[in-house]
Formats: C-alpha cells, sequence, structure tokens
DNA sequence: CTCTCACATCACCACTCGCTGATACCAGCG
DNA sequence: CGCTGGTATCAGCGAGTGGTGATGTGAGAG
C-alpha cells in the first residue's frame, strides 16, 4: 500500500527551526552547543526540538563525555523520499482516473 | 542546495486527514462529495482542508458542472521526495564528520 | 423562474504547539 | 569534595490552527 506515510514524522519536520537542523545535521555530526551557535535560538529551545526530533526516531544521540552528539538517521529520510515518490508516481497514472460524477 | 526544502508543503501534508487525501487524490481524481464519503469528514472541514492544499500547490481544482475536481499535482511529491532523497545520502556520508568539541 | 444541490466563506471556540525563564541533573576539572 | 559548564526537564504564556455551524454563491433540474 502507499498509506503507510505516518504523519508524525512529516509533521516533525514541518517545522523551520526543525527542518534546519535536519539540513545541518545531514552535513556533519553536531552537538547542542554546535547547534545553538548555527541556528541562533536558545538552548532550551534546542533541547526541546532535539527531544521530540530523538522521539520520532530522526536522529540518535550519542554521549561524548559531556557532550552530546545528535546524527541523523537516514533510513527515515529515505523512507519518507520512497512514500512520496511512490505517492508521485501514483498521482502521475491518477491523472484520468476520474471517477463519476455522483 | 539541500536547503531549498521549504517547510510549507510538508507542514501541509503533516495533517493527518490531508495526507489522508493525497493519498486518496493518488488513485483518482475526486471531487469533494466523493471525499466527504472516503474520509467521513465534515463538508466545510473538507472544503478547509481543499483550500489549504491548493494554496499550497499541491492539488489543482477542475471545475466539471456543478462539482469541483480536484487532482494532484505530481511534480510537488516527486520534488519533495527528491530534496529528502538528497538529505538522506547525505546523511549516510555525514556519520562520521564530527565536528570537534568545544 | 424557482428550487435544489455542490461548494466556498465566515465567525467562533477549543486546543495544541512553540518559545521562554527557572531549575535540576551529570560529567569533568581543580 | 566543590565548582563549572553542557544538557535536559518543568511550568507558563501567547499565537497559530483545526473543527463546527451558519450563511453565501452559482450552476443545473424541474
Amino acid at each position: 500500500m502507499l498509506t503507510s506515510v505516518d504523519t508524525d514524522v512529516i509533521r516533525v519536520l514541518g517545522d523551520p527551526l526543525r527542518l534546519k537542523i535536519v539540513t545541518l545535521l545531514a552535513r556533519e555530526t553536531l552537538c547542542t552547543t554546535h547547534l545553538v551557535e548555527e541556528t541562533g535560538a536558545k538552548q532550551t529551545n534546542l533541547s526541546n526540538h532535539m527531544k521530540v526530533l530523538r522521539e520520532a526516531g530522526i536522529v540518535e544521540t550519542e554521549p561524548c563525555g559531556r557532550f552530546t552528539y545528535y546524527k541523523l538517521r537516514p533510513e527515515v529520510l529515505a523512507g519518507l523520499s520512497e512514500q512520496f515518490a511512490e505517492l508521485a508516481a501514483s498521482a502521475r497514472t491518477a491523472a484520468e482516473n476520474k471517477r463519476a460524477c455522483p
């Protein structure tokens, strides 16, 4: 089926700041301090968003001394990409499948 | 670049009902009445969501007598898919790019 | 013409969500 | 130890958002 896209991950990525975090993490593994510098957001706010990303399974944490490093889980993004690709492919063939007026 | 993902489309697709609508429209072109039947939502609510989808450029309208047919724009979904694929690909190579602790 | 039906818009309520400040926790350093 | 710095959690506030009922509009049927 092509309905298996769960909205939780999409909703989480729908926030501009979180998407920026994901974009940054797509380049390199970073800890909260780096993210605070890069995004300009408050530490509390960042930590909050990181919790959301963690609970959505989008990022993984890796403690390193006092620091906490975050890295992306590519499978999640790849899965999203594939599901959107399926929808797009299905949509291309569905243009002429017009259900009759009731 | 891989930062060009605009969150508007993602946010719009982050709603369960809207994603269901998109999934249905990926199969066939439907009008509001059909969508009301399929989703069980109120007509007003549906119309509201369709407006959001329309303004996000995800669907197109096609009047047919008294009925209004909606169909997906596959390019938008394909673009999303590609951008997520880029992020995933970048994330795979970024695992060992760990910035030094400050 | 008038009535009906499909659809859109408006106004309102309730709720959720993001942001913030205060605070607690934990690891290393002296 | 006690202190410092990095992180997580908590409570609260304000703004944005989804759902709903009432109402408007426009095209076909009779």
